[in-house]
Formats: C-alpha cells, structure tokens, sequence
DNA sequence: CCTTACCTTTACGTTAACGTAAACTATTTG
DNA sequence: CAAATAGTTTACGTTAACGTAAAGGTAAGG
C-alpha cells in the first residue's frame, strides 16, 4: 500500500523529474492522481525501476514500454499471445548476443589492465 | 596485409558508407587513402567492430573511443597508465552491472514466457 | 562515348530522450 | 503573512547518431 511522489522516486533512482515525467507523457507509467498531484504506487515504482533497468541496456523507451507490458498477463488473446512469445524470444537472442559482447569486453579490459600494470613495472622505475 | 573498401565494410557489418564516414568524423577510425578514396586496414576492420559492439551495449561514440584506445599501449606515460587502470574498473563495474540486469531480464522473459503458454494451454482450446 | 558503379565532400534534416525556462498553484514554516 | 518548498502545465532548446540529398570525380565495360 505503498505510495511515492514524484521527488521521492527521482532521488530513490536518481533521475529528474523531467525524466519521471517524459515516460508518462510516452505511456510507460500511468500514476494516479490526488488532485493535480501525481501518486505513485508501489507497481509503478516497480515499472520504474524496469525502465531504468531497460535503459542500462541499451533498450529504447519503447522497446521497454513493450516488455514490460509481457509481464502483464490478462486481457491478451491467443495471437497476442503467440506474438509475445516470439518477441520474447527475439529479445533472448539480442541478451546473449550482448552477454557474449560483455564476456569478450570484460577479457579484453583484463588483458588491457594487465598490459598496463606491465608497463608499469618496467617504465615506471626510473 | 589485407584492405578493405568502405562498401566492403558495410555490407560485412550492415552499416551505411554513411555510418562508418560518421566515425570518421568523431576520429574513431582514420583510414588510409589512395588518392581520394579510403582504404581500410586489418586494423581498421577490427576497430570498427569495436565499435559496433559497443553500442550493442549502450556505449556512446565518445566512450567507445576512449575504451579502444585503452588497448594500444605505446606512447602512454605513467600518469596516462594509472587513469587507464581507473577507467578499466569503471567499465568493469559497469559491465557487471548489466550482467547482472541482464540475467535478470532473462528470468523475467522466462517467467513470461512459460505464462504465456499456460495461458495458451487453457486459453487457446475454445 | 556514355552509362553504371563506386567513390568523394558539403550541408541541412530527423529522432530519441530528455534539459531548461516560464508561469502558475498549493502547502508549510519562521 | 511572507517566503520557501513541492507540485503542475506548456513549450521551446539541445545532443547524439546518423539520414538524406545535392553536386561532383573516376574507372570499367558495352
């Protein structure tokens, strides 16, 4: 029964208000309102917190928009269904495509690291 | 000793002629040339699939830049070897952290995904 | 020699994801 | 009660990463 201001999820995630508000303006968070005043639930804090998930990967707000929405069974018919279940595969093949790229960076920045700290034994001494 | 055209690129990596002039611009690659034209080196091939992989992983250009030439080693002197060090750990944090985001992603795709079919099992026989 | 296929530079256009500022309202606090 | 604090809408501005179009050079082939 948890409910957030807008100024409390921007700290909690480090992000503008701006930025809280440009997703509602692109349907990614649909708070409710007291008044004028928005009032976030703890879902859409939980949708939040997706979004910025999607964004460290490299997700547009779109792309995320749609896979949250997966998460959110109900009111679906079968094609829909069928069209998520490909959409999700689509979206596995992309994660360990960049799983493999990370994996391949990740060795390429410890021979980088190690090359350093040679250097530095033998150049740094004088 | 192998060379490459910029359309030869292009269509290997799926850019635009474009695209990879665009690099250019933001010094992340510097062909030869004869005459006019680009001529592209083994060197050159392997930067530019540097690049692209990190934007499969949310990099700008600008960081891109920068994490390639942490793998030249040369010219650098101690100072500019320990801010290597520095940065190398950044990126290492940061490549972590999508690990982790992504392993989480793919649990949500699975949970997703084997709701979507249950509801297929129930939904779909009518 | 003319068309086709690449290559070039220059320069303005576009999209996503916000930033920033203005102008206003409502509530709390010294 | 005045000022500070937090909220709102509206709307124009900005940056990155190219797209797109114009105008032209060069070399091979029928």
């Amino acid at each position: 029964m948890a409910e957030y201001s807008i100024s409390q999820l921007s700290k909690e995630f480090d992000v503008t208000t701006r930025t809280i508000r440009h997703y509602e303006e692109l349907d990614l968070l649909m708070p409710a309102r007291r008044g004028q005043t928005r009032v976030y639930s703890a879902a859409d804090r939980i949708r939040l917190k997706l979004i910025l998930r999607g964004k460290r990967l490299g997700l547009s707000l779109d792309d995320s928009r749609d896979i949250i929405d997966m998460y959110e069974p109900g009111k679906t018919n079968v094609d829909q269904l069928k069209k998520l279940i490909d959409a999700i595969q689509a979206q596995r093949t992309k994660l360990n495509q960049q799983l493999d790229d990370i994996t391949n960076l990740l060795k390429d920045l410890n021979q980088a690291e190690s090359d350093c700290i040679e250097s530095l034994k033998t150049n740094g001494q004088k």
